[in-house]
DNA sequence: AATAGAATGTTTTTT
DNA sequence: ACATTCTATT
């Protein structure tokens, strides 16, 4: 017996094939990081590759874990020495160790988005920047593609030097870029694009990578950018020995530059490449997976394959519409009650899925009111909290006094009476001489500030001073606790004495634990470590198995879980696929939606109940939805409608994706009372003053042109074609249009 | 300098 | 609807 026996015949082809570039595709639930870590525990018992020749690459900290862990228990003692990391922290690791080359200091700061932000609002200040027509945000993004497609401020000049519309991006750039070099700073792109630089231009250093990481996988292979993708090949350069796994079918983070291409083409990038298909599932039943085979099928761009199993038929996907998002909430509730009651669920067995975060409050609502234990799973991660971005400008300060960002964060906080008009005068002072800014503010008195102010600001510089001048003698836990002590940051929160206060302060504690636990762990590093950790550190608070409740979570988030149980709610068009990847041109947005749902079905085990509702809130506005696309391609004998009679509204059956606008006037069904408080009564007109082809009027949309008029039973719903806002449909008692 | 009311802009998220 | 960010006021 050896530990391949369990692998299936192309999880150990996978395995055995250890030489030249390797693609697995590995679809939803088939073994793939079982097959990664086999791999791993392969190469080193054969003594193919010493342990400390193989590097893993992940993209989060949770997957760089999680295979960490198997690879020790699979592969023993010896396994610590593989190299199990993420991108972004094993680009830090190679930067620590060479950046000196490309001009930075070694203990570079990393800036996260708030960090970014900050900075480019400054930039956006000192350019004279119409923030109205150029938003942070969108310069940022810009630069990020750039960065992503590895195209630095001068080749970005040079590709968009004659566009004219572009001319701004262009100077922002630059000077961004230069703005985090005065300030010795990267951002998470320039980790990697750094990175690249230095391998590209240090023959030398390019070369010890590659005699040192001669056996190099990447896992979630469809979600790598250009970047990622050149470091990896300059990796694994020399002895091409890599092997990437992913599923192009799960590839949905194109908005952050995910970049599916390296997937669809990595054949033709290495011709000698092998491809090793892993189409067994092991987590769905056949009614699952063959409903989610039939929705993916719809996409053009993709490796063909099909997934299958030998799993049981199951149960037939259970599909309900409700009248509002509330209904849905409460039949969700009560069928959550229902399956832990009587059907031997735990809570745990249970998800909720949907596409956007907003959806989660009313389910939320009605959890508490129902006493179902229940946890939010959210992106809000604990080192981007405010009173923790605090702390860690702190020791960012005493670390690197370059990063202006860091000190400006600070300089206030707790207030001390330093503000917008003194930062603003030392900033103009730092940058006629060319200081950093904490330079600048040590020398307050050469710049014309009012005595009281000098004094403050002397202050604060004394205490950095005092603070870096302990740095070779004090723990990181000494020196945040020093801080916290000094500047009464936890007392100043204890007397506000609310409920918000009394969560900073126990977060201050956290991170008071998250600095003890790092001197312990790791005694002789420096502050620039245990930062950059915490930098590349997210959501510490993710799945805690101790606690029985029902996850709730975006489908972004649910990638990579399993549960036996799946409700995927908000199955509507205009929400799930969203507005903006139906009015697309770009027919790669509907499609990456497709791949989310498909994501989304292939989560459930046993058990998957889909939800929509006819009715709902969106950002202020009561909308009325379809039935999602995506459903409608699911084959009707996989579905358990719970219909009465009649279709359900907005279903149109089998594989059909064209629009209907004479589509049946089904009447709205309801499988439960409606339990919302807040619903208002509706009073139907007896008959309305307009009719199809009139000309009407409304409040916000303007003038449109009515297209059709359904009797819904308790309302009219109208569809009107507004000249300025698009199609809409409406409510007639809601709508108060206006005959022209 | 601090605060309260107005304007704004809203998928998805990791590092 | 709602949260964050901006502006105008004291």
């Amino acid at each position: 017996m050896s530990i391949y026996d369990s692998l299936n015949d192309s999880q150990k082809e996978a395995v055995f094939t250890t030489e030249g570039p390797l693609l697995i595709l590995a679809g939803a639930g088939s073994g793939k990081t079982r097959a990664l870590t086999h791999r791993i525990a392969y190469l080193i018992e054969e003594g193919i590759a010493r342990p400390e020749n193989i590097m893993a690459i992940t993209f989060t900290n949770k997957a760089a874990g999680e295979m960490r862990d198997r690879v020790d228990n699979l592969a023993g003692q010896e396994a610590g020495k593989v190299w199990v990391a993420t991108f972004h922290s094993s680009c830090v690791r190679i930067l620590r160790r060479f950046i000196s080359r490309l001009g930075y200091d070694n203990n570079f700061v990393i800036y996260d988005t708030d960090d970014q932000k900050t900075l480019m609002k400054e930039i956006c200040k000192n350019l004279n920047i119409n923030t109205k027509l150029y938003k942070e945000r969108s310069l940022l993004s810009a630069i990020s593609s750039a960065k992503n497609e590895l195209i630095g401020p001068e080749k970005f000049a040079k590709i968009h030097g004659g566009d004219f519309s572009k001319q701004k991006i262009v100077e922002v750039y630059k000077e961004y870029q230069s703005q985090l070099y005065k300030n010795n700073a990267l951002d998470f792109d320039d980790l990697i694009f750094k990175t690249v630089e230095l391998l590209e231009t240090n023959e030398d250093v390019r070369d010890f990578y590659q005699e040192s990481l001669r056996y190099i996988m990447v896992d979630e292979y469809q979600d790598t950018n250009t970047a990622q993708f050149k470091l990896v090949s300059l990796l694994a350069g020399k002895y091409k020995n890599l092997c990437v796994v992913g599923d192009d079918d799960q590839s949905i983070y194109k908005f952050r530059g995910a970049n599916i291409q390296n997937i669809l083409s990595f054949e033709t990038v290495f011709p000698e490449a092998k491809v090793i298909k892993l189409e067994q599932n092991y987590r769905s039943t056949k009614n699952i997976l063959h409903a989610a085979n039939e929705v993916i099928r719809h996409n053009e761009g993709r490796k063909d394959k099909t997934l299958w199993t030998q799993k049981e038929e199951g149960e037939k996907i259970i599909l309900n519409q409700f009248e509002t998002a509330y209904d849905e909430a409460a039949s969700i509730s009560k069928d959550i009650r229902e399956l832990v009651e009587n059907e031997g669920y735990k809570y745990s067995d249970i998800a909720v899925l949907y596409r956007t975060n907003a959806q989660s409050r009313i389910l939320e609502e009605k959890l508490i009111r129902d006493l179902i234990p229940y946890k939010i799973i959210n992106g809000i991660n604990f080192y981007q909290r405010r009173e923790i971005k605090d702390m860690l400008a702190y020791l960012r300060t005493v670390d690197n006094g370059r990063d202006d960002i860091a000190v400006k964060r600070i300089i206030n906080v707790p207030k001390r009476g330093i503000g917008d008009v003194t930062i603003s005068k030392v900033q103009d002072y730092a940058i006629r001489n060319e200081y950093d800014f904490f330079d600048a503010l040590s020398k307050s008195r050469e710049i014309p500030l009012a005595e009281n102010t000098v004094c403050r600001v002397n202050s604060f510089v004394n205490f950095i001073h005092s603070l870096r001048d302990k740095l070779d003698t004090v723990t990181v836990r000494g020196l945040l606790e020093e801080i916290i002590d000094e500047t009464g940051y936890l007392a100043e929160l204890k007397l506000e004495n609310t409920e918000e206060a009394q969560a900073r302060i126990e977060n201050v504690e956290e991170l008071i634990n998250k600095t003890a636990e790092f001197d312990e762990r790791k005694a002789d590093e420096a502050l620039s470590e245990f930062l950059s950790d915490a930098m590349l550190m997210t959501n510490l608070d993710s799945l805690d198995t101790d606690t029985d409740y029902v996850p709730l979570m975006t489908i972004h988030n649910a990638k990579g879980l399993e549960y036996p149980k799946i409700f995927l709610t908000g199955m509507e068009d205009g929400l799930f696929p969203g507005f903006m990847s139906i009015g697309s041109d770009d027919p790669d947005e509907l499609e990456e939606e497709r791949r989310l749902c498909y994501v989304a079905l292939t989560r459930a085990m046993r058990s998957l109940t889909i939800t929509c509702a006819r009715q709902r809130m969106v950002r202020g506005e009561t909308q009325l939805n379809n039935i999602s696309r995506f459903v409608t391609e699911i084959p009707e004998d996989m579905l358990d409608m719970k219909i009465k009679e009649g279709r359900m509204l907005g279903y149109k059956g089998r594989g059909s994706l064209a629009s209907a606008p004479g589509r049946p006037s089904a009447k709205p069904f309801f499988l439960e009372k409606s339990y919302d408080p807040k619903k208002f009564e509706v009073k139907k007109a007896d008959a309305l003053s307009y009719g199809v082809g009139d000309t009407v009027k409304h409040v916000k949309f303007g003038e449109g042109k009515v297209m059709e008029v359904l009797d819904g039973g308790k309302d009219f719903e109208v569809t009107v074609d507004f000249q300025k806002a698009g199609t809409k449909k409406l409510f007639a008692s809601f709508a108060k249009l206006q005959k022209i």
